[in-house]
DNA sequence: TTTTTTATTGATTGACGAGTCAGTTAAAAA
DNA sequence: TTTTTAACTGACTCGTCAATCAATAAAAAA
């Protein structure tokens, strides 16, 4: 029953299908069979769309960083103020789509591929540049010329509570991971009175 | 030529080959061939002495989690203040050893298994607490009641610029790493003077 | 000396998995 | 209407890998 135009329609499904298997799985030990089986076609379709299995595994997770990125973005498009900008980088990175446990699962395999595929280590070191960029800008008219070393300081502490709280025992608590980093901030900003 | 009382020199061998395999590979997807072979021994062997893959993988973790733990103590008995004390888990949480890349292999894929094998989510959780307990009496004299919170800001700032520098373009650098979490903590002692 | 225990391996099994290919169906183009 | 193109799959290949087992060899114990 071949319809034309199923390209798309196809490699969506095909993504999504990879990230909830490796939501699944928590590791990339994710086969063929088990993506098109959950996307619903052959392994051969899966093949012929993506070529290869490491190819596929690339796309599901720019598609991660893709849709953060856009997450960010939105938030940014709310915001007048520099001090509501961090504030939405920081939400941003918190959100409830980022705890969810195959986008954990995601994140957490592609630090792991980032060690050897050149890919993975590409976009992981340009959504990294991008957020201290970012907030880089943003903290300038807060603490002026400290800017740079602030922004690298908050980016390291995203990432860190997030991984603490993603793998830790508890109920990850959006806000508490906001206010953890805006506590930070407060005390950079204070530090100029001295 | 089977001489007696090699059961803990294999073990310690094997234990050390599947690191360095993991090393190499960036991954758990290591063969047990290629762990045998590193450690000179045959397949047959590793699983005697072993059981299982996944038995190994944990050994090897645990190994790795257990010479940092050590890293820790060795540099507590150095330190008399409580400042001298929080500095001592900071750099050996940057030490030399913790930047080599098969220990941050072994980190990475160590928070990737956390997610679902029981045994890597008790270890992790068992360090996570530690560090952060440990932390928490370091700052009792120096932040007060703030103590708890200032430590899990501390700890997530150390997990963060460990990933960060670990997979960024850079050359690690122990000592800039130490020094933007002390800054933190500077700040975090300033704030008393509000 | 015989027996048991410890160390060790080669060979094998059984399963699974990535990627290929030849072939099918239906829509679109000529 | 014939031909081409897009969508799709079942069956197969070739390889690999974890785990097992039967067997060997030497040391230790009886």
């Amino acid at each position: 029953m071949p319809k034309v135009g199923m390209e798309p329609i196809r490699r969506k499904a095909m993504v999504q299908a990879t990230i909830e298997e490796i939501g699944r799985a928590g590791t990339l030990d994710v086969t063929v069979t088990q993506i098109a089986k959950r996307a619903g076609v052959s392994t051969a379709l899966v093949h012929h769309y993506f070529g290869s299995k490491e190819k596929i595994f690339m796309a599901a997770m720019r598609h991660v960083l893709s849709v953060y990125g856009a997450e960010v973005r939105g938030a940014l498009l709310m915001s007048d103020t520099p001090q509501q900008r961090v504030e939405a980088i920081v939400r941003a990175s918190f959100s409830t789509n980022n705890f969810k446990k195959e986008v954990l699962s995601a994140w957490l395999n592609f630090y792991v591929a980032a060690q050897t595929l050149p890919e993975a280590q590409r976009l992981l070191r340009v959504y990294q540049r991008r957020i201290v960029s970012n907030l880089t800008s943003c903290l300038r008219p807060m603490v002026g010329a400290r800017s740079p070393a602030v922004a690298r300081r908050l980016a390291a502490l995203i990432d860190g509570i997030y991984l603490r709280m993603g793998l830790g025992g508890e109920e990850p608590n959006a806000n508490i991971a906001v206010s953890m980093v805006l506590e930070l901030l407060e005390l950079e900003q204070n530090r100029q009175l001295h």
